[in-house]
DNA sequence: CGTATAGGTCAACATTCTTGACCTATAAAA
DNA sequence: TTTTATAGGTCAAGAATGTTGACCTATACG
């Protein structure tokens, strides 16, 4: 066992790790309106893509329609999204947060984020620069992330025309 | 929303993103033994650690003892891994990996290793060291991650004596 | 008009995890 | 020596997250 080995080892120990870490404070904060992680997945993705239509969630997140149906589904009764006939597709629904729903995906979000600068700008240098480097290379192979990138690229706006 | 806040928000995702892929070989390559993400997880740990107790196993993973019992027995039974009263306190027992068990771990921990020993070389200068560096601030504030560094630290022999 | 797609729903089941309760064997303290 | 604590094991109920398969409506398109 050569020390390559052994930093690697310590790679693979530290995602498991690292992984609890970062969704650890979401998890309490949200245990409180009654959701979960995944309800706060769906928040996130609907903050960065407002429009983005349940078809294309889906897709982001790599699972079935079924299993973001519930979730969707309790996210519309606790008044924290709504949803809108596409006016290029009446098929198509687009999802929006509420007012309601900004908040709380605020709220989670930001402390993400305040952990994860808090840590980069201790560390200094290109750590954060560095990291998503490697976690981007990690994701580039992921359907859903390409599918998000082009939904980037299509700088959707809110009642877009066509598609 | 400013370009930190995006630059975060990007961080956000990839953790999601990258976890998948990370996790997303070995749990594909374990199917065949009808074992799981969880069972990969012990055999990760014995490996690392010989003669880890199954208390010390279930507060490095910090999960609950019978969150272990049933993975733990499947792996009995299906002789991946074998199970040793402790000499200096026969209340323990200590874990190891039979010879089959260090095959598989070694199949499944080499393929993530692999993984992310290219992503790094690819990357080149320093950011293996800078991506660990992030992600051993995640883990420092959990308890298993500190357990686990005891557990190195002792050193531990496989017949050891005291505690 | 026929077919494909987006969305919704129900059912059955799998995986991973929790809490609570209760058991034995062993060790350590009163 | 008796009591208490700890390590390990087990059963049960249930929650959270996911899967497949089947089937439905509404809309769009060739």
């Amino acid at each position: 066992m050569n020390d390559e080995e052994q930093k690697l080892n310590e790679v693979l120990m530290l995602f498991y790790f690292a992984y609890r870490t970062f969704t650890e404070k979401p998890d309490q904060m949200i245990e409180r309106y009654g959701i979960q992680r995944v309800h706060h997945r769906i928040l996130f993705f609907i903050a960065r893509v407002p429009g983005i239509t349940v078809n294309e969630l889906f897709t982001v997140l790599e699972v079935s329609k079924q299993a973001m149906n519930m979730p969707l589904r309790q996210l519309y009764e606790k008044g924290f999204i709504e949803a809108e006939q596409a006016k290029f597709d009446k098929r198509y629904k687009q999802l929006f947060l509420t007012e309601k729903g900004h908040q709380l995906e605020q709220e989670l979000s930001k402390v993400q984020r305040e952990q994860m600068k808090e840590i980069f700008s201790s560390l200094g240098g290109d750590h954060q620069e560095a990291w998503t480097d490697v976690m981007e290379e990690l994701s580039k192979m992921r359907p859903g992330r390409n599918q998000l990138k082009a939904l980037f690229r299509e700088k959707r706006k809110v009642n877009k025309i066509g598609r």
